[in-house]
RNA sequence: GCCCCGGUAUCCCAACGGCAGAGGAAGCGGUCUCAAACACCGUCCAGUGUGGGUUCGAGUCCCACCCGGGGCACCA
């Protein structure tokens, strides 16, 4: 390349490694992101998902961050004081399965990883308060989660029992139930089966109501996704407990839901695998039961998901008594229904319920229609259960009724009176397993003594660190690494100091992100897990931006800690999130990116490529943010392009900094007042940022127009519009903002601009075009005044001679008039 | 099966119930160039998944269905 060719280029380029290379040390230096609690400015809190280290940033990042930093940055440039914290979500297994493999420390791998994505978040432009940054792994943050852990076990919100567990048989260990896809090992692929293991648990379903109830008000500024994952997951209904009296044995009660079936029901079925079952059956039908039971357990959880298979069980051989038709029932077992659902028991009421339906088909047990749905067959006959509303037959006081809720109503008030059940409500959720297997992760602060039985660890002692193990120690052996510590594991009780030993599970990582978010207020404070005062000033966060795929987890955890902590008197509020923006997902080609299809996109071959401004705009230009992000259809380069063309007025302005805008171009500054009106506008209702982007073009183009055709680049309306433009793009490309403020004769930063003042005066526009229909089509515009009355606009649209044309001489049956944009006339 | 979100031009996406096009990409034509790339200018392209309904007027509201994405699912 010549001398020549070189030049001409840099006038009409900018080189964006220069200039990100040129303004990242001086953000540094400035760090105009620290929060300051006693600014005395309206504070905002924008929160972002903290990432897991593994490897270095990829593009789910690269959206989140970018979405993310237009609300922060807006919010800063609009005068608020914006905490805007990062962290590192850094216990986990990614971290241990490392550490194994190269004979390490599992902190090695984790902290090398979190010092790259720390420097790439830096080189990424993202506008954090790097003075507040936590990792979970640190034991000045494990301190507080193993204190909370205490303080929830308490107030009986932390307890063990038994319970079958997801076990993955070549691993070695116990699985999350997402780290189980279809019923398989998420990293090896094999089988799970269950085990039944002794584990900690979190008592979320007593707060199953009321994370279902404090969703209502979240419904305008969640989204839908998300509020209808919560909603299914806690999977509330409605329904009543029944008892049927049950020959020389206790009574057996059942949920269901619709009670009004009641005179229906023909059998029951108590979950096989459930204590219920064996407690129920005779000694003749022991063996057979047992013979089933064997085959339950032994049957994988890909076989139990098959719905359509067919509906096995066994006979118990012991009769329920019908409360309403006296009738004595068989009492089956069988898997098709769950030992912790309900009571782990049903009534079948086989006409009404296609499972009860399928089983009693396979077993010759009585069908008997009790609701007659018009215009359909007779279950007995079709093998079509009947679920819809229809009259009631051969049901005592209900015959003749055909009001479902009625029907119910009337029943459960019948029971009741009875002593023979209740009306109840039923939760899907059940409660979270905290405990794992594993090494990396919070210590479970619990000591297990022969004599005191379970005993907390003192808080004084906080935090329980971590003993030291690493590489072949970490070895998956079917019990927790810990547990080989014997070291760490003996400890003499610290209530009576006889030898005891430590519990040796580790903590749940979503233990530790359910709380962060509050460490952020008070990140050093040594005397508790946070500053209520601190939580206080900044809580609910403002926004909370995050992918989709913690819809249900890691969002219900955090609601319901945050709830618990609310009990605790410790936060002022049960919500700790007030709005959030869910972004999709970055998607190649039509499909998920992934190593095994090889159409993966590398977040930083990206940046290398087209810089990280014109990354960051493709990333938000791209669509409505919840939208996912085919990054085939993009196009970086045409990204680049804009910001080249942006950039280069502001070379071309002339006027000096501070020239006063009134004299400038009318139409060019009525422009930038409706697109900064606008910008302001799409940000806040919706998270428009693809169409706030799209404005900012329209600004550029216009302002394009102006210097090259109309005022020229000494017109004041050509500074004002582009340094509009500048500031309007800090929120998504800062390099190339801060340089054009630079050009534009500005001090550093832009990110401590404010946000263009709007003259209200330049929002309503000189004339508009009134449009004047005749039977809807478009016959005629008008040039009206804004103010047009609708007499007057009626006046000039019915003398117009194209209208008058277009009437032909009929007289208008009805004239609408919507000044001062449409008249519309009806012949 | 139940629930949520979506379907607009070749593509990605806009459009307070009021002129279907803001913006971008691709394409095509031109200016610049020895030529190309870049840049710039210009330009082609749909009646809004289907069928009904409400309305003076429907992409927008209502109903049904089709297709795509997501959540739950033998949860009684």
């Amino acid at each position: 390349m010549t001398e020549q060719q070189h030049s001409t280029e840099e006038t009409d380029r900018y080189d964006v490694e220069a200039v990100q290379a040129k303004w990242l040390p001086v953000w540094e230096r400035e760090a105009p992101f620290t929060a300051d609690e006693n600014s005395g400015k309206e504070k905002r809190y924008a929160l972002t998902m903290f990432p897991y280290p593994s490897g270095d940033l990829h593009m789910g990042h690269g959206e989140a961050f970018a979405l993310h930093d237009v609300i922060a940055r807006y919010w800063r440039l609009r005068g608020f004081e914006v905490m805007n914290p990062i962290g590192w979500d850094s216990f986990g297994l990614p971290a241990e399965n490392a550490a194994i493999r190269n004979d390490t420390h599992p902190a090695e791998y984790t902290y090398a990883n979190i010092e790259t994505q720390a420097e790439s978040m830096r080189h990424y432009a993202t506008s954090f308060d790097w003075t507040r940054r936590l990792h979970t792994s640190d034991p000045e943050y494990y301190r507080w989660t193993q204190w909370l852990f205490l303080r929830f076990r308490e107030r009986g919100l932390a307890y063990r029992k038994d319970a079958p567990v997801n076990w993955c048989p070549n691993d070695q260990t116990v699985l999350a139930n997402e780290q189980v896809v279809d019923g398989r090992c998420e990293r090896c692929g094999a089988e799970v089966t269950r085990r039944e293991l002794n584990q900690w648990y979190f008592k979320i379903t007593d707060y199953a109501q009321r994370l279902l109830d404090d969703m209502e008000p979240l419904e305008t500024t969640w989204g839908q996704r998300v509020l209808t994952a919560q909603r299914n997951w806690i999977g509330r209904s409605e329904g009543a407990h029944v008892t049927f009296s049950v020959d020389g044995r206790d009574p057996l009660t059942v949920y269901t839901t619709r009670p009004d079936t009641l005179w229906g029901a023909t059998f029951m079925v108590v979950a096989a695998d459930a204590p219920l079952a064996a407690s129920l059956v005779t000694d003749a039908q022991r063996e057979a039961y047992e013979t089933y039971v064997e085959q339950v357990r032994a049957a994988s959880d890909i076989e139990r998901l098959a719905s359509d298979r067919p509906k096995t069980g066994v006979d118990l051989g012991v009769t329920a008594t019908n409360p309403v038709t006296g009738e004595q029932m068989p009492v089956w077992a069988a898997d098709y229904v769950l030992a912790d659902y309900g009571t782990g028991a049903i009534m079948a009421v086989p006409a009404h319920d296609q499972r009860d339906l399928d089983f009693a088909r396979a077993h010759d047990l009585p069908v008997r229609m009790v609701v007659a749905v018009p215009g359909e067959e007779d279950p007995a006959v079709s093998g079509v259960a009947t679920t819809g509303d229809g009259t009631y037959v051969a049901s005592g006081p209900l015959d003749g009724l055909s009001d479902k809720a009625a029907g119910i109503r009337t029943v459960v008030e019948m029971l009741e009176k009875d002593g023979r059940g209740e009306g109840t409500v039923n939760f899907r959720l059940r409660d979270w397993l905290l405990s794992r297997q594993r090494y990396w992760g919070v210590p479970i602060p619990v000591v297990h003594c022969p004599d005191c039985g379970e005993v907390a660890v003192p808080d004084d002692q906080l935090p329980l660190e971590l003993p030291d193990l690493r590489g072949a120690d970490l070895k998956p052996k079917g019990v927790s690494p810990l547990a080989a510590a014997t070291d760490w594991v003996n400890v003499s009780c610290p209530q009576c100091g006889a030898a005891a030993k430590r519990d040796t599970d580790t903590m749940d990582t979503f233990v530790d992100s359910s709380w962060y978010f509050l460490r952020y207020c008070s990140p050093g404070l040594t005397t508790a897990a946070f500053d209520p005062e601190q939580v206080r000033a900044w809580m609910p966060a403002d926004v909370y931006v995050g992918g989709v795929e913690h819809a249900v987890l890691h969002l219900l955890y955090a609601r319901f800690f945050t709830k618990v902590l609310h009990d605790m008197g410790l936060v002022d509020f049960v919500e700790p999130f007030a709005a959030q923006l869910n972004q999709g997902v970055v998607i190649n080609e039509g499909k998920k990116m992934s190593k095994s299809l090889g159409n993966g996109v590398n977040l930083g071959e990206q940046l290398a490529e087209f810089g990280v401004d014109a990354v960051r705009l493709t990333l938000v230009f791209a669509g409505p943010p919840e939208d996912n992000i085919d990054w085939a259809d993009m196009s970086p380069a045409g990204s680049l392009k804009f910001l080249q063309r942006a950039w280069r007025l502001s070379g071309d302005v002339t006027s000096a900094p501070g020239t006063p805008y009134a004299e400038g171009d009318l139409e060019l500054r009525r422009a930038v007042a409706r697109t900064v009106h606008d910008a302001a506008d799409l940000i806040e209702h919706g998270h428009r940022f693809n169409v706030m982007v799209a404005r900012t073009m329209e600004l550029v183009n216009a302002t394009r127009k102006t210097i090259d055709a109309g005022a020229g680049p000494a017109d004041p309306a050509v500074r004002e519009a582009t340094e509009a433009v500048a500031v309007l793009l800090s929120l998504v490309a800062p390099y190339v903002a801060e340089e054009m403020w630079e050009r534009l004769g500005h001090e550093p930063c832009i990110a401590n601009a404010a946000w263009p003042v709007v003259d209200e005066a330049l929002l309503v526009a000189e004339s508009v075009t009134a449009v004047v229909q005749v039977q809807g089509k478009v016959k005629a515009r008008l040039e009206v005044s804004p103010d047009v009355t609708e007499e007057d606009l009626r006046a000039a649209a019915l003398a117009d001679a194209d209208v008058v044309r277009a009437l032909d001489g009929r007289e208008p049956r009805k004239v609408i008039v919507r000044a001062p944009k449409l008249v519309n006339l009806v012949v």
